[in-house]
DNA sequence: CGCGGTGTTGAGACCTGTCAAGACGTGTGG
DNA sequence: CCACACGTCTTGACAGGTCTCAACACCGCG
């Protein structure tokens, strides 16, 4: 159930079988989720976390102007709301892009994990450093770039992520977002995320097509994006 | 030495004297750094932290075009790269803004910290949660505000987390940054900037003098950058 | 077959960037 | 005391990127 989150896991760092052990007993129960629901609110008291199985998730805050506004993307593997379970409330809220197989581990559990294996720990706290430096990729992305770069550089980091956990076959892999939520993302308009994107297609850069992305030349992506993928942490560390 | 770094962690959770001990002794050294330094360059491998005592540290990237962003600043009471603490280099530069006074605390002593006192640990936790949350919400405001929004969005975020460390005199604190400066920090020109000030001031909502800011009007202020606080998680919590 | 969501296109307005020039203030050296 | 250099701030005119609004095309689905 958890393998993608382990092989997460694994590749920034060793896991024993006791350990595997330990964080497959984390999980209480799994939940399926439509696409397009609030699966946490902003605010609410928190008591477990989400391990995403399967599908799509977005860190997402909702403007005065009503506008919407996504601050991270979560595939299979990823504890979307890790950092939770120190907040214990949440600044934003947790969408479902896709239909979802979601886990719920509840934080009395993360609680006990901590306990036991300090080294887990660890590297659950260094998940959600990695998770704050996708954030502060993101600013800088923003920040400095036009529209062509920003959505370049979303497809570049989704391959990587996506490759990690065995979502990608060869240069194509799955996206369930639709133009206007891709426009949330990269903070652009429906309108001009579509011409963004002929723009990349025109470039041979992008091919986005029936949910499915391809990327014939992901060397010349990244020059375009201005893409380093050291920021995502994928070597190995020593904890 | 630390006061101001006791304080912001007593506005989120009480600490005992045993622990205020221990904290006290993280410091191994303190040093001087000259503005416009860099501090801690991009992949170097770290064997300790900074704490900043006094001054204006940021987090800043440089692209290829020369252009330099700044993803998050940090104003005293900060630890600056607690994140390299688990992450054991940063994917960005520490630059000074400002003339500094800084402690270094060695990771050993963190790591002794973390074992002899889990509850810090997860304090510690708890605040680079934070600094995600900064960098998610600097994401959100240059994606989906004009100048005019990111720069009160700028100036609230500041105003409040200078207040907690006791550095606001009134509706007003000292802003060592030039205008260059802040326009590295929200993504616009210098020449924009310049204009932005004078549309903020023209409307009564800040004023920058002399490496000075005055918000006449805080509660304006915040309705203009759509600003809540809650994202900086000032309320207690319970470790 | 019609409907709603999604994607596409065009024209014009608006926001921000670029470039260039000048003003201002401060510190330095003569 | 003045002259000068330098960084910073300010202003103007224009170019370019992105938004807005509106209309239409496409497609899956009831």
């Amino acid at each position: 159930l958890i393998d993608a989150h382990l092989a997460r896991l694994r590749k920034r760092a060793p896991i024993s079988a006791t350990e595997e052990e330990a964080l497959r007993g984390l999980v209480s129960r799994t939940i399926r989720a439509p696409a397009d629901r609030t699966l946490v609110r902003e605010g609410e008291l928190l008591d477990h976390s989400l391990l995403l199985i399967e599908g799509w998730l977005g860190r997402a805050k909702d403007r005065r102007s009503g506008r919407r506004q996504i601050a991270e993307l979560h595939v299979a593997g990823d504890f979307a709301d890790l950092h939770g379970f120190t907040l214990k409330r949440l600044d934003h809220n947790i969408i479902s892009l896709s239909d979802c197989l979601i886990a719920t581990v509840p934080h009395n559990r993360l609680e006990r994990l901590t306990v036991d294996h300090p080294r887990l720990a660890r590297i659950y706290w260094f998940l959600t450093n990695v998770d704050a430096a996708i954030h502060r990729q993101w600013a800088i992305s923003l920040g400095g770039s036009i529209a062509l770069a920003r959505m370049a550089h979303l497809f570049c980091e989704l391959y990587v992520r996506l490759e990690i956990v065995g979502k990608t076959r060869g240069d194509t892999f799955d996206f369930p977002l639709t133009q206007e939520e891709v426009a949330m993302c990269i903070g652009l308009t429906p309108v001009h995320v579509n011409r963004t994107l002929q723009d990349l297609r025109g470039k041979g850069l992008v091919e986005l097509e029936s949910r499915q992305v391809r990327i014939p030349d992901l060397q010349a992506l990244m020059r375009t994006a201005e893409f380093n993928p050291s920021y995502l942490y994928l070597d190995r560390i020593e904890i």
